[in-house]
This record gives C-alpha cells, sequence and structure tokens, in this order.
RNA sequence: UGGGGCGUCGGCAAGUGGUAAGCCACCAGGUUUUGAUCCUGGCAUUCGUAGGUUCGAAUCCUGCCGCCCCAGCCA
C-alpha cells in the first residue's frame, strides 16, 4: 500500500497498462524523444523527457533520443551537442547512439514513390499562396488542385525531377492525396515534401534538395524504429488521423499510437524555443545558458540539481488539462535537493566591518564548524576567527524593537559557530553613514550558552583578515509577469522583462574554504541561500559566485507585511 | 462561428457508480547557534453549470457556460 503512494500515476500509464493486459506490441514498451535541433532544450522539454524516458525506465523498455532534423535551414550542430549534454545530464541514457530522421531519408523517399504509385499523393504546382487560398478555412471546405489528378506516371517523373533538382523552391511540392473538404484542415492534402535548394543539411550535406514535413516523417520514423507509444503535446491532437493515415495507407509493419498531453506552463518563465531564441538574438540575456533562462543550461548553470528538476517534473504530473504551474513548485523541490545535499558556508554579501576591541591584536583561532546542520557525516571545517570581521549591513540596526533577532546598539547577538559579540560603538563617516562597529566579545560563550542571558539571535560572519573577495550575482525571474507570453495586451512579451533579474554584487567576502570551490557545487552561504560558482565566469583570481535560490524566507514576509 | 481538446481547493493533481488521496502555497503552534531545516495541526458537505438515470453520481445521460489548439512549402 505503502508504496503505491509515490509511483507515478497518470493516464498514459493506465493506458500503457491496459495495453500490456491485452498483450498489446508483444509486451514492448517502447517510447521516444523527438527534439528539433533549432534551439536548446527548457524545463518543458524536461516535462516530456522525464516523461518519455521514465516510461522506458519504469517499463522495462527503451527510449530513443531522435533528432526531428527535417528542416535543415533552421537546425545546427551545435544545437545537436546542446542537446545531447542536457538529456544526459538530466540523468538519462539513450543507449547505443541517438538516432535521426534523417537517417532515414531514403526510405522516406521510397514511401513517398509508393504513394504516388498508389495514387495516393500528387505534385503540385500552386505556389504557396495559392496552395493557402486552395486550403478553404476553417469554416469553408478547400478546393481541389487543379494538378490533383495528373497521372502515376506524371508523378513520379515530376517527383524525380524534384529530387534531381529540376526545380526552384515552391515550385512543386508534394501533396498527399486525402480530402480538400475535411473538417480537419490537416487533412486537407497537406505537403509532404519541399524543395530547398543549395542548403547544407548538419547530417546529410548536400545529398537533398527535397526535405519531407513533420508529419509524414513522425509517424514513419516511429514506425520505423518500432515505438509502440508516441508522446507528444496536445496540439498534435488534430495531427493524429494525419499519423494513423500515413501508416495505414502504407500499411507499415508497426503502427504506433500517438498519445497526447499538455505542455508545461511555468508562471514567470518562457516554454517557447521560439521566444528563448528571441531572448538570445536579441541580448536580453547572456545567451542560451544564462543562469536567469528556463533552459536545462540555464538551470544547470545556475545550480539547479538535475535531480530536482525530475522531481518538478513528476510533482506536477502528466494530463490533457491546461496548466500554470507556480514557481513556488519548482523552488520547493530545489531546495529540498540542495537543504539535503548542499555543505554549509559563511559568506557575506554586503560587508559591515566590525572591530572586537577586546580580542588580542595579532590574534587569531581556527573554529570548527559542522559542512551541515543535521548531516554528521559531512563533516566539519575550520574557520578562521579574528579580531576585524564583516557581517552584513541587513544585521546591524541602532535601534530596533526585539521582534529583531540580529546585532543591535548595545545589545548582544551570536556569531555562528564562534563567540557572542555586543556592539558598544557605532562609527559614522562624514555623511553619517555606517563605516565600522566596535564590539566586545564573551570568550565563555564558544559552544557554550551565555551565562545568565538569553542571546536569541544568530548572525553569520567572515574574518576580514581571512575572507576571501568575490562577485556574486542575485538572480530574480526574468519576467515581472506570470504569463509573459499570453498577455494579449501587449504585442512583445519583452515589455515584460524583469529589469532587475540581475543584481551584480562585488565587495562580497566569503569563508575561504570557498576559495577552491568547484564550479557548479553547490553550497549554502546560511542565512543567505545557495550558491556555487560560475562554471563560464569563476576562476581562482577571480571569484564569481551563482545565487541558485534564496532560502524560504519568512522574516522577510513578516517585514513586509509591517 | 468548421474540427479537435479541456474544466476536481489559490496553483498542480488522484479519483473510472459506493459516499473527495497527495504535493506546492497559505494559516496556527513546537524544536532550533541558519528568522533555514524538522515536527504537529488547520485548509473542497463538494467536483464549470442546469436537469435526468440510480438505493447511491466528480464518475453514466442531456442541455448550457467557459477556456485552449488548428487555416506554415515550421515542428
Amino acid at each position: 500500500m505503502s508504496e503505491e503512494i509515490n509511483k507515478p500515476n497518470n493516464f498514459i500509464r493506465n493506458l500503457i497498462d491496459a495495453d500490456l493486459d491485452k498483450g498489446k506490441n508483444e509486451g514492448r514498451v517502447h517510447t521516444r524523444f523527438p527534439p528539433e535541433p533549432n534551439g536548446y532544450l527548457h524545463i518543458g522539454h524536461a516535462k516530456s523527457i522525464c516523461l518519455n524516458f521514465g516510461l522506458a525506465r519504469d517499463y522495462k523498455g527503451q527510449c530513443n533520443l531522435r533528432f526531428d532534423d527535417t528542416n535543415p535551414q533552421k537546425e545546427d550542430e551545435e544545437f545537436v551537442d546542446a542537446i545531447k549534454e542536457d538529456v544526459q545530464w538530466l540523468g538519462f541514457d539513450w543507449g547505443e547512439q541517438p538516432f535521426f530522421a534523417s537517417d532515414y531519408f531514403d526510405r522516406l523517399y521510397d514511401f513517398a514513390v509508393q504513394l504516388i504509385k498508389q495514387g495516393d499523393a500528387y505534385v503540385c504546382d500552386l505556389n504557396a499562396e495559392e496552395t493557402r487560398e486552395y486550403r478553404g478555412t476553417l469554416t469553408e471546405p478547400g478546393k481541389n488542385s487543379p494538378h490533383r489528378d495528373r497521372t502515376v506516371e506524371e508523378n513520379l517523373v515530376l517527383f524525380d525531377g524534384m529530387r534531381a533538382g529540376q526545380f526552384p523552391d515552391g515550385a512543386k511540392l508534394l501533396r498527399a492525396k486525402i480530402n480538400m473538404a475535411s473538417p480537419n484542415i490537416n487533412l486537407r492534402d497537406p505537403a509532404i515534401y519541399r524543395i530547398r535548394q543549395g542548403v547544407i543539411h548538419h547530417q546529410t550535406g548536400d545529398k537533398w534538395c527535397i526535405y519531407p514535413m513533420y508529419d509524414y516523417t513522425h509517424c514513419l520514423s516511429d514506425a520505423i524504429e518500432g515505438v509502440t507509444h508516441s508522446v507528444c503535446t496536445l496540439e498534435f491532437e488534430d495531427h493524429r488521423p494525419l499519423y494513423n493515415w500515413f501508416l495505414e495507407t502504407l500499411k507499415t509493419e508497426h503502427h504506433p499510437q500517438q498519445i497526447e498531453f499538455s505542455r508545461l506552463n511555468l508562471q514567470y518563465a518562457i516554454t517557447s524555443k521560439r521566444k528563448l531564441t528571441q531572448l538570445v538574438e536579441q541580448g536580453a540575456v547572456d545567451g542560451w545558458d544564462d543562469p536567469r533562462m528556463s533552459t536545462i543550461s540555464g538551470m544547470r548553470r545556475r545550480g539547479y540539481p538535475a535531480a530536482s528538476i525530475r522531481e518538478f517534473c513528476e510533482r506536477i504530473g502528466v494530463t490533457k488539462a491546461d496548466n500554470s504551474i507556480e514557481m513556488s513548485t519548482l523552488e520547493s523541490c530545489i531546495r529540498d535537493n540542495l537543504n539535503e545535499n548542499s555543505p554549509r558556508a559563511m559568506a557575506v554579501l554586503d560587508p559591515l566591518k566590525i572591530v572586537i576591541t577586546n580580542y588580542p591584536e595579532g590574534q587569531t583561532e581556527d573554529l570548527t564548524a559542522p559542512n551541515h546542520p543535521q548531516q554528521e557525516a559531512m563533516g566539519t571545517r575550520n574557520i578562521p576567527f579574528g579580531r576585524e570581521i564583516y557581517i552584513d549591513r541587513a544585521d546591524f540596526k541602532e535601534e530596533a524593537n526585539n521582534k529583531f533577532k540580529r546585532l543591535v546598539k548595545d545589545k548582544e547577538v551570536r556569531l555562528r559557530n564562534a563567540y557572542v559579540i555586543r556592539c558598544d560603538d557605532v562609527i559614522k563617516n562624514a555623511d553619517g553613514e555606517i563605516i565600522e562597529l566596535r564590539c566586545s566579545y564573551d570568550d565563555a560563550t564558544l559552544g557554550a550558552a551565555p551565562e545568565g542571558r538569553k542571546v536569541k539571535g544568530v548572525i553569520h560572519w567572515v574574518s576580514a583578515e581571512h575572507g576571501v573577495k568575490a562577485e556574486v550575482r542575485l538572480y530574480d525571474r526574468l519576467f515581472n509577469h506570470p504569463q509573459p507570453d499570453s498577455d494579449k495586451t501587449v504585442d512583445d512579451f519583452m515589455v515584460h522583462l524583469n529589469p532587475d533579474s540581475l543584481a551584480t554584487r562585488t565587495e562580497c567576502v566569503l569563508e575561504p574554504s570557498l576559495l577552491t570551490a568547484e564550479a557548479g557545487k553547490v553550497y549554502q552561504f546560511e542565512r543567505e541561500g545557495y550558491f556555487c560558482a560560475d562554471a563560464k565566469l569563476s576562476s581562482e583570481s577571480k571569484l564569481v559566485f551563482n545565487r541558485t535560490i534564496t532560502l524560504r524566507d519568512t522574516w522577510a514576509k513578516i517585514e513586509q507585511q509591517s
């Protein structure tokens, strides 16, 4: 019973269970993840990846990574490589090698010849505009193309001529002969092959000057690979009759079942490859892997663990209903993982100097701090302590009521992993800005409660002498509208870009153990959040950290309310 | 308004005729050398809506309402 609770459960799995009960597909479950290499993968693709590879894993089947590379003008090898890296990083294995729809171009061509011979496809000379006019509208039927009744022989010659490069782009089109009056527009004699002269395909080079369309290619690729369950998003539901038409008309050996689910919509983020491309090309972000991007590579660079993205995909479920997932759902997955796995450290992002006047000048001591408060197995580390330290400006007030559990003039606070100090003096510059604090420490409070009084506040600190300088990048949501791309009151989603999505702090001071932090390894900077050294920008000579995510902050919430 | 799909708590989502799981968020307490974590408790007499069938309906039937997708030689 208790094992059942966490088992993913969704309508696709129910469907597969039913298929298995019926003995369909000889009990095989074979899925595929079919990205087009025309951009980087995003969080929405992660949902599909987890679904498809997860199905294969749980049903002891197989999931192919297949590049849907039928439109060379928009595609690039760079994207092929990035996609492979992302899928792998997410923790999935596509076996021997990735597949490419272009692997099947020869067979696809033969299938097209078969369609022509059967009288199920014809070469059409209408140009793009005429084709659109002949297609009709949503409420009016289309008209048959004047070339619809060409003979098989003529079609064969023409199609061969298309392949041989005898016609310029747009001059001819191979079309399926289905039904121009169908209420489903996808069935109004859809295009099968179009001409693309002089284009170099990233996989097949200049071998072809005609390229097959998605609807035609996808179902046949699935069939060729022996896919049993072809899972795609809802907008392809209208294409399913066409998917089935090609397979039935060509009498393929296998006939995979297309199943549609609803795509992910994440609030304050973009899950559209086209719009992510726009962000990159217009320079609104630093690139596809900008840590603010909802791309897999961006999230990786930001420090999101792969496991937390997988957990997220599990938590949101799989249905056919439109959805709008709150960012807090994703954030919860990230914090759960990071809280459990990341070692603690101390870092001061907005330094305020403190001199501990009763601490011997020139003295230094190594204090010991646990790397994780709940997990002893993570061990301890040494933190140097000295007469001069930094604390965060936000942790001091000259006056405050007792709800403020930090350092206040003439009051005490605990320095985390160290002593209790009292603030005796506040030093200001000519402009009245606080530039330094003079404090005294109680040397009986190391690892011990102070005598005769309670000190409830605890703040973090770094030794001024030993701390290392660093730049820290604080990220906020990239957009300030929950659905930036579906706001119909504006004509460009870019107006919803959050101007404060990146705040760079250049004067941060980190505890020295962080100097050798491995890029991408996430630490919790206690009381601040989770951070990792940036894989691209950080070096030992110039440390640059990304804030992966803040800690849950109920104090900020209380402050805001009052 | 032709075709396709979807409507269960603020956001997700189980539920498949036997009397509304779970998660996130939120609220109230407790522990705590991180205002973190953790722990305890609260959070849908009701399933878009109106009828009908039934001993019994979120589940079956009918009507209505709302939202999403489709007129690329993109995927």
